[in-house]
DNA sequence: AATGCCTTAAAAGTATGCAGTTTAGGCGGG
DNA sequence: CCCGCCTAAACTGCATACTTTTAAGGCATT
């Protein structure tokens, strides 16, 4: 455990933590403390903390002086993000479109498979991991890298997202069929349908968080 | 010069190096080297470093192994930030338009002559002002942060690319023009027209950079 | 019993030193 | 004269120690 076989501690550290950030493994109340987690990994509190200042000042973690934790996005900022993502992530899949292997396809329909099954047996957890896989997927495959790094940055916000929306019943519905959809279409390699149904899928979820928090009168000020 | 009167150390070089890269005040083939900037702020590396590491994960700076230096964009990296830029911008203007304060436009009017006076004298570092004002204007008041934060973070790049094009007559006559046109919609309050300029703009500058670099075969492979 | 000050301890910021790594440039051999 | 090796210097990564900041809770005062 003390010994990952790579390149730098703070930049295996960074990637060990951006992992658990993005698999939702950190617990919105956790509070990571360099001196603790350099305990963890037998180094000193400095690769610990290049790599968590790196990943507060990438949006993943707020930089409190009690410790680092997950931000707390408010809605405000969780609209902001959806205004980028309706701009970037229509474009970007179309771009993904005939760069899918058909390796991807395969774990694509996988994922679709189980993110329908949770229709029936509500495994909420199970629609997370599928829907995390059906985007991961995608996204890896944008050819544009600093598009696709640009849709990483805010990966933690839709975690946030997807925490609010999902257990909607009626939003779930609606996200599952937009998913089937969207498989078809990257199998049949239609970018344009790719494209229109990424845009539904991002505006899908943004009414459905929009119903569950209505905007607070003053909050489109700057 | 020890002390500006702020809080951290880290975060005032980060401002301090921050401006000086975007206004261009770094020159290509200066190598920034912890010990040396720490002396010149009477601190320790520690600080500096988390600074320029900052800088350089942010995409301002390349770390070598001799020091950090401002990043050797290929060719490839710009054109896939045109595409950003495409998807961001025009709709980010558009929304900056309502926002505009009369002081803004006072800035942009006085921005744009000075950039239609260079058409006669050719300064180019007049017009690279210029543009620059105009530029840092109306993202200032775009009013999604999170938009902001996004087009802010590859403004080193489009440095390099001022750099790259402006030069060339045929697209610094577009160009000026372009603004002269984008002052107008944004005097008028005319989102449309901004947001169709904006894309014009950004074309623009892409087609004088593709002319000047065109594109090599094996270039569109991720 | 409530409120505000003060102490204290946790955690981040900073300093310094050492070790590992890369590169430039000299030096010797061809 | 050129090429490759080898060494010294330059620079970063990591460790340890010290300092500064601030949240939190106790204590005193009203």
């Amino acid at each position: 455990m003390t010994d990952t076989p790579k390149r730098h501690m703070k930049d295996q550290i960074y990637d060990i933590f951006l992992g658990r950030i993005q698999r939702g493994e950190i617990g919105p109340d956790v509070r990571l403390v360099d001196t603790a987690v350099a305990a963890e990994f037998n180094v000193s509190r400095m690769p610990v903390r290049d790599a968590l200042m790196r990943l507060t000042h990438e949006g993943y973690l707020d930089s409190t002086t009690r410790g680092f934790t997950l931000p707390n996005l408010d809605t405000r900022q969780i609209r902001e993000i959806f205004e980028l993502r309706r701009l970037l992530e229509p474009r970007a899949a179309a771009l993904a479109t005939a760069r899918l292997t058909e390796n991807d396809l395969t774990r694509l329909r996988d994922a679709v498979a189980r993110a329908e099954q949770t229709l029936e047996t509500g495994e909420i957890e199970t629609l997370f991991a599928a829907s995390e896989d059906i985007r991961r997927t995608w996204i890896m495959a944008v050819p544009n890298k600093e598009l696709r790094d640009t849709i990483l940055r805010y990966m933690a916000q839709i975690q946030a997202v997807r925490m609010a929306t999902l257990r909607d019943a009626e939003a779930h519905r609606t996200l599952v069929d937009l998913q089937r959809r969207l498989l078809q279409a990257l199998e049949a390699r239609d970018a344009a349908a790719v494209e229109l149904l990424l845009l539904r899928y991002v505006l899908a979820g943004e009414d459905s968080f929009l119903r569950l928090h209505p905007p607070s009168a003053d909050s489109d000020a700057s």
